[in-house]
DNA sequence: CACTAAGCGAGACGGTACGTCCCGTCTTTCC
DNA sequence: GGAAAGACGGGACGTACCGTCTCGCTTAGTG
């Protein structure tokens, strides 16, 4: 999945080959009226033709941006996620984490829950939107979570003799599970829960 | 999601109005087609056409019976792991749950896998179909884990101050998680990890 | 150009491979709906999409049975114009085919000449069309002409020395001329000039 | 249909705005690829775009000078045919209209046979070409021709009982008829045989 | 044993969304 | 300030499936 909003990370400004640049101002216009589509019928009863017609904005204006509708809505949710901080200073270490997960529960059970919910199922289906999301949303986090974890272990927080991978498994999993699932609330008491004794394993 | 296969946990033989059976053969038939054609090409290169066409059968015959393509994924899957005990007695307590891990990662890693990756993504879109797949199959399967966990706890072997539902999640997301993510290989040495540092917290 | 109605001189019914015929009625419906666009808003102003919406029919049903728009309307006018006969008896020979030319100059002023003239046109751009405009249309009425000329030479009112094809255009061709330039009423009176002049070069 | 080209007949340079002229060169580009891409391909497989790059030119260049393909090939033939004398002294008054009509279905054997073919067809779906096509084209010829056969009558060689408009046709109508249906090639020989016997209704 | 009612294959049907193509306008950048 | 380049809103195209329907054929159980 290649568009125009992931590369402004880089520097150039998104040109087209020889012509003028795109819009931004439409990039935006299609983002916002995606997201509200999705968020309002689901993603099922989003169509391109919808989007272009609450966009205000001919069809192919969105595909010469997007490949499909999931690209679109990957790039939506990357941009709102983005400034995210991850792992805020707190009164410990330990602290810091359960502060994190508190955080990411709450964006579960808000616009993001959904929006993930809906990449990561269609992302089953689409291995270039799985590439995606990937890249751009699951491993810079994780990335993030070893690097704190990793400083975890060097302050003999945490034990050393544990794959750090299998560490951020058993803390997060469970939150993407109740997503999905709905076999119970995103609470913080259930956070809580996973917490403590998710921990009691990690600990040195 | 209501399919004649689930109706067969029921006594009554599925009849039509006049009396006249349909075809068990034929429901074999288009079960083996749908699933042959999502393992071959994936449930988005799946149209109703395609099912009728591979199991020779008109599709009415189809709608007939089911009302859409994940419930025909569906049944499929149920019928595949119905047979399946859950908790095989083993040296422990603890062990016959690691075995259990070990067996539920070794079908998540083959066909099972490809299916529930395809209910679940699509149970996403569809809440009929999240129904079903929870009535069906997630809750049966906590059900029998919550019973179990909690002879352990009766036995003193796991702590009796934690949710039940939340030991599950800590031991058994993370297989899901993986699962969808691709972050890593489900082999015996992950699970053996995850069992390892789970059962810590939870363990009396 | 390939289509149903066409195909009703033969025998046959019309019939899909395996099943069931296709319905009389629906084509009817489409034709109707399309000469009705035609002579209301012009050939140009037609769309697949609104022949559907008026006939009340999905636009797949009409491309199962005509290949493009042109091709629509040319079995629309062969219906129209099929059950003409051509050269009534008259006073004499020659005044039959005063008549004639007569009879076809008030079709060409009414609904015939709007949807001939689209024809014509179409072809120029669409050989297929041209082929079946030629097939079904124009080497018909000529070969009746032929015919009919013929019996003139035979009778000795008409020269044996004169190519009958050359005849046939030196009579005709200004009707259609007019038709499609527009420099002059295609009016009784204008017929009856070209008639007469035309005929003084043919007579024995 | 206003154009640049045709006002070349009157005595103002056609100039921009502000006083800077528009590029004779260009002119001549655009329809010079208009009319390859129309001879090649045919009219239908022609688009402005399909112009533009082949002329190297920007699209809005061509909208600057002309409102639609027609207009442009309209233009690149009257540019071709303009030139032409019509009537050629020849051994007699008969001769020179004999000769007339052979280097006409010459010219319709030949590219301004293609290019009027396009232009017919054209115009009957758009009136302002077909308006265009009358006055730049039809009209001056017939003007020439009703010019010329009327000093015919004055010689006393054509009668004089005979409507002006319909001698022309009688005699030209069938090369167009030709042209278009193609029932039979534009020979010379085809082009006498009309001369002959039509003229006998014409000769005093 | 013939009759009849259903299940069934086949596929036509109205409809929705797709992704592409072209139109005619507009905007930016360069010359 | 004209011109190339091409983005843009719009609209038609032809295709693919959807879920429903109707047609004859087959078949099984009843009268």
């Amino acid at each position: 999945v290649k568009t125009i909003l992931q590369d402004k990370s880089g520097k150039a400004e998104p040109r087209t080959a020889a012509g003028r640049p795109r819009s931004e101002h439409l990039d935006r216009a299609i983002l916002k009226a995606a997201v509200d589509l999705v968020l309002g019928s689901g993603f099922r009863a989003l169509s391109m033709d919808a989007i272009a017609v609450k966009a205000g904005v001919g069809r192919m204006t969105i595909y010469r941006r997007w490949p499909n509708k999931a690209a679109i809505i990957m790039d939506a949710f990357v941009l709102r996620v983005d400034p995210d901080t991850l792992f805020f200073p707190a009164s410990s270490f330990k602290e810091s984490i359960r502060l994190q997960m508190r955080t990411m529960a709450k964006a579960f059970r808000g616009k993001d829950g959904a929006l993930i919910r809906v990449l990561l199922a269609e992302a089953q289906f689409d291995p270039e939107l799985a590439k995606a999301l990937r890249e751009r949303w699951t491993m810079p986090r994780r990335k993030m979570a070893v690097d704190y974890f990793r400083t975890g272990v060097g302050q003999g927080v945490l034990r050393s003799d544990i794959d750090l991978d299998a560490m951020i498994d058993l803390l997060y999993a469970p939150l993407y599970y109740r997503l999905q699932m709905g076999t119970g609330p995103l609470s913080d008491a259930y956070v809580d829960e996973i917490f403590e004794h998710g921990m009691k394993g990690l600990e040195a």
